[in-house]
DNA sequence: CCGACAGTTGACCGATCAGTCAACTTTCCC
DNA sequence: GGGAAAGTTGACTGATCGGTCAACTGTCGG
């Protein structure tokens, strides 16, 4: 019963936060979602922030996970961006239509309002961004093997950049409430790279 | 004293939020700030929302004098992106040195938070984004009159994804606490141009 | 069967919060 | 100067919050 209920906690703490954010949820609430007591929670966790960081790891677990899955090699590099992007729209269809409203990324959002609470939670949101970076200089570096894109191009910073771009993309579709606004990232993606609008 | 107090109300409300969010700086923390009691607040706005939604107003008349002042047209479009870019890079700087953090972007930030507290505060965060990709749409015209960038793009598919990409890049910079990150959008912002990275 | 310990309970605390209210003061216009 | 309206005061409330705690339960090794 032990990791199941910590796991519990998480998993049903996880989804409140990301329809709001953490400050707007309370410990009571993930309580009585998760069917445990306070106590429980604080066995588990020191602190609320705690759980903050918590959630904030197993939202990496998962995109992890959709990162992995669109990012295999049975398509070419730049092809494995696009399949991405779309995964990522349809995850933030998938919410809006549990939650009734477009959520922002489930790390960045997260991410911004933890980086505020200190160095310690700021140095773990780096440490997910740059494990998210990974993936995507991996596949610039591929690309410029294959003569794909430019080879000149510094595959760490461009990797940053698209990183940015969704980020940014992720935001427009919590704004407008429109998952779709995070698929019109694609071309940019592309330009970024100083690649062909299609194809790869 | 009337305008006066609500004026003062808000710039201190505004600076108090923007080292934060505007769920952890309470009406408590407003007032002492500005020297009123909480009656006062609550005879200028009906709700700490409605708060919310007059600092987010004030980022935006903030925001629109940089804007303004950087979209000047004494020099090419495309330099006025560039420096743009640079005036949101030192207003984050000196934010960072007056507040020992590195805020994200005023209204991005905001908007973020307030897009999920329902449609009238979504509405007003994609009223001022409409007004922000303004002042890019209509560089970014000139610039194709200009033939300085291909004229067939889409100026205001274009314009909102310059837009993203700065806001994603300010997120970085809040993340790595570095207002600097927020200047590495320029070469990204050629790029998503289809212009040559340097001089216009 | 026992003792230890992880897990669980639920009441409880002190602090804080958004928002209220009736009384007071100032301003301004007739 | 008088009276109404606008602005201000400061104490107050009811709710909520993060976090604590001592006691209880189940489990597992010896």
């Amino acid at each position: 019963m032990a990791k199941d209920t910590r796991e519990r906690i998480v998993t049903v703490a996880r989804d409140l936060v990301h329809g709001a954010s953490l400050a707007q949820v309370s410990t009571e609430d993930v309580c009585k979602a998760a069917g445990v007591h306070k106590g429980s929670l604080y066995h588990f966790f020191p602190s609320k922030n705690a759980l903050g960081a918590a959630i904030l790891d197993r939202n990496w677990d998962l995109m992890n996970a959709v990162l992995q899955e669109a990012f295999a090699d049975d398509v070419g590099p730049l092809a494995r961006i696009d399949r991405f992007v779309d995964s990522f729209a349809e995850l933030l269809a998938g919410m809006r239509q549990r939650m009734g409203a477009t959520p922002g990324c489930p790390l960045g959002g997260l991410a911004a309002e933890m980086a505020g609470y200190g160095d310690d939670a700021r140095t773990q949101v780096t440490r997910i961004l740059a494990g998210w970076t990974r993936y995507f200089t991996a596949a610039i570096n591929e690309a410029k093997d294959r003569g794909e894109i430019d080879p000149g191009v510094d595959a760490g910073e461009a990797a940053m950049r698209l990183l940015a771009h969704l980020q940014g993309h992720a935001l427009m579709a919590k704004a407008y409430d429109d998952p779709e606004a995070l698929r019109r990232a694609k071309p940019g993606l592309r330009m970024l790279l100083g690649a062909g609008p299609a194809g790869g």
